[in-house]
DNA sequence: TTAATGATTCACT
DNA sequence: GTGAATCATTAAT
C-alpha cells in the first residue's frame, strides 16, 4: 500500500485540501545516480489567482503557465539568482493553485543527494528548505511540466507513502511570503520533524545601488 | 543561538 | 529597472 503512486484523483482537489494530506508522502526522483526517495515533512499552499502570494495572482505567464493546466503535474521556478523550488499542480484544472515542497526527509539515495549538497553538515539538513529539496534531487526547469502519474519510469512521481496521525500535523503562516496573504495559516509541516525548515518572516529586501542614508 | 547581508539570474512592469 | 515562495556565511550576543 504504502508504494502504490497517488492517482490523478489525489491532487485534483482543493490544494488546502491536498497540502497537508502530502506530509508523510513518499517523492521519488530518477536521477542519473539512481532512484532518491523523499519523506515529506513540511508544504505550503497556493491558492491559485485569489491568493497574493501565489505566482498565479496576476495571471497567467510563460512562467507560471504549468499551473493552469492538469493536476498532478510539477511547476519548478527559478528564483534568487541560482535557486530553483518545486511544486506539485492541484486541481481543478484551470485554479491554477499548487503545492510548494518545502522539505522532507531522504530515504533513499542519500549518497546520490550529498553530492548536489556539499554545504549539508548533516543528512538532516539534505533538504531542509524548498531550494535544498530541489537541489538535493537534482530539480530544475527542465523538468517543469511533468507528469508525476505517469507512473514507475517517469522522472518524477508520488508515492502513499505513511501519512503522519492527523495530530502531528501543525499549521502556520508561510514562510516568506508578505502582503495581503501574509497572515493565512497555509504552511504544513510534521510536528517535531528534524527536517522541519525554520520559519522565517518575509523581509523586504533594501535596494543593492543607490545613496546612503 | 540569532540576526544581518551578499550572491546572482530571470521574469515581469 | 526592480524585486524575487532562498541559502551560506559572517558577525554579534
Amino acid at each position: 500500500m504504502a508504494r502504490t503512486p497517488l492517482p490523478r484523483d489525489f491532487f485534483d482537489r482543493s490544494v488546502l485540501d491536498v497540502a497537508p494530506d502530502l506530509l508523510g508522502r513518499t517523492l521519488v526522483r530518477l536521477t542519473e545516480d539512481g532512484p532518491i526517495e523523499l519523506r515529506l515533512t513540511e508544504v505550503e499552499a497556493y491558492a491559485g489567482e485569489i491568493d497574493p502570494g501565489s505566482h498565479a495572482f496576476r495571471g497567467r505567464t510563460a512562467r507560471n503557465s504549468v499551473m493552469f493546466g492538469p493536476p498532478g503535474h510539477s511547476y519548478v521556478y527559478f528564483t534568487y539568482g541560482m535557486w530553483h523550488c518545486l511544486n506539485l499542480v492541484c486541481g481543478p484544472e484551470g485554479m491554477a493553485s499548487g503545492v510548494l515542497l518545502r522539505a522532507g526527509e531522504i530515504t533513499v539515495g542519500a549518497e546520490a543527494a550529498r553530492k548536489r549538497r556539499l554545504s549539508a553538515r548533516h543528512d538532516r539538513e539534505l533538504a531542509k528548505g524548498p531550494a535544498r529539496l530541489a537541489t538535493a534531487l537534482d530539480v530544475d526547469r527542465r523538468l517543469d511540466g511533468t507528469d508525476t502519474i505517469a507512473g514507475a519510469g517517469g522522472a518524477l512521481s508520488v508515492l502513499h507513502g505513511t501519512p503522519p496521525p492527523r495530530d502531528q500535523v501543525c499549521s502556520g503562516p508561510r514562510t516568506g511570503v508578505g502582503g495581503d496573504g501574509a497572515h493565512q495559516p497555509w504552511r504544513f509541516w510534521i510536528d517535531g520533524d528534524p527536517t522541519v525548515s525554520p520559519y522565517r518572516a518575509h523581509v523586504p529586501r533594501r535596494r543593492r545601488t543607490g545613496s546612503a542614508t
